[in-house]
DNA sequence: GCTATTTGGTGGACAATATCAACCATATTC
DNA sequence: GAATATGGTTGATATTGTCCACCAAATAGC
């Protein structure tokens, strides 16, 4: 018999850890080279209009380190271009390049197919109500 | 604005994400020498009776070379041993050792604290409805 | 103005986690 | 008994995450 903290911990561990093995086999599926960061930060350098590093830092959470390396990573495959930030001489604009707008449309796709199947059956207020949970349970975490 | 499909996808990253680094970092303030998938197995296999790795694959979902390195890890640490499983020659039957199963306890503890803080404001049948929705995602993924 | 501190970003070094394929010994199937 | 499947191990390597020191520009305090 397992506890109800036994079953939140699982729930979150194995939800993700699934979603992430099904996306990257679509991404793969799709023939696109990109791995699974890859594919997170450009969604959000194409989400987000004048995307620095440190935007992208703080909407993921990830080291910047990290971030920086993989920018290094996207660049060099000439899927996203820097530009001078006119508002601090410190940092730049990334936005995606042409290339990396392409490949993000199928890579939208593929990931596509997976939320499609992840959601199958799922009543759109359950959805809602879900992603309402899980942001409470983020918001509880981080603050603090 | 983003789509709804970008909203799940993100709900399901960050909390994953961002309760993996709480727990990490309760499991450091306790003081335990462990890292998030010792702790993980660890649960496992104080949950499962008569547990062999092959177990703890299936459960897990992960490589099984993934799980041989660390059940190996977790033996030279003195926090499991096993035992010949007398049903199959080939495998054994893993157990927590006295020194496992005191580190465990500390480290429900420390995991304790998180999943309180995780589920602060959180009404029971919020929760109920938060962990069935996750495990029909999980079988959506999973069955194909 | 002019230091002192903070912030955006980079690089090194390394730890933790994941993946893939080859392989061995036993078990199972036929 | 041969062929195949299964539980487990190892090697090699990729991906992801963490920590620390550091630089240059920005900002705060005076």
């Amino acid at each position: 018999m397992v506890s109800k903290e036994a079953d939140i911990r699982n729930a979150i561990w194995q939800l993700a850890f699934q979603f992430k093995v099904s996306s990257k086999k679509a991404i793969r599926q799709y023939g696109l080279p990109l791995n699974g960061m890859h594919v997170r930060i450009l969604h959000m350098i194409g989400a987000t209009p004048a995307c620095t590093a440190n935007r992208i830092v703080l909407a993921s959470g990830r080291d910047k380190a990290q971030i920086t390396r993989l920018l290094k990573e996207l660049e060099s495959m000439l899927l996203i271009q820097r530009t001078p930030n006119p508002d601090d001489k410190r940092s730049q604009i990334v936005s995606l390049s042409e290339k990396g707008e392409a490949l993000m449309a199928r890579a939208r796709e593929a990931e596509q197919d997976v939320v499609t199947r992840l959601l199958k059956g799922m009543k759109k207020d359950e959805i809602d109500r879900f992603v309402g949970l899980a942001g409470r349970m983020l918001d509880n975490l981080r603050e603090e």
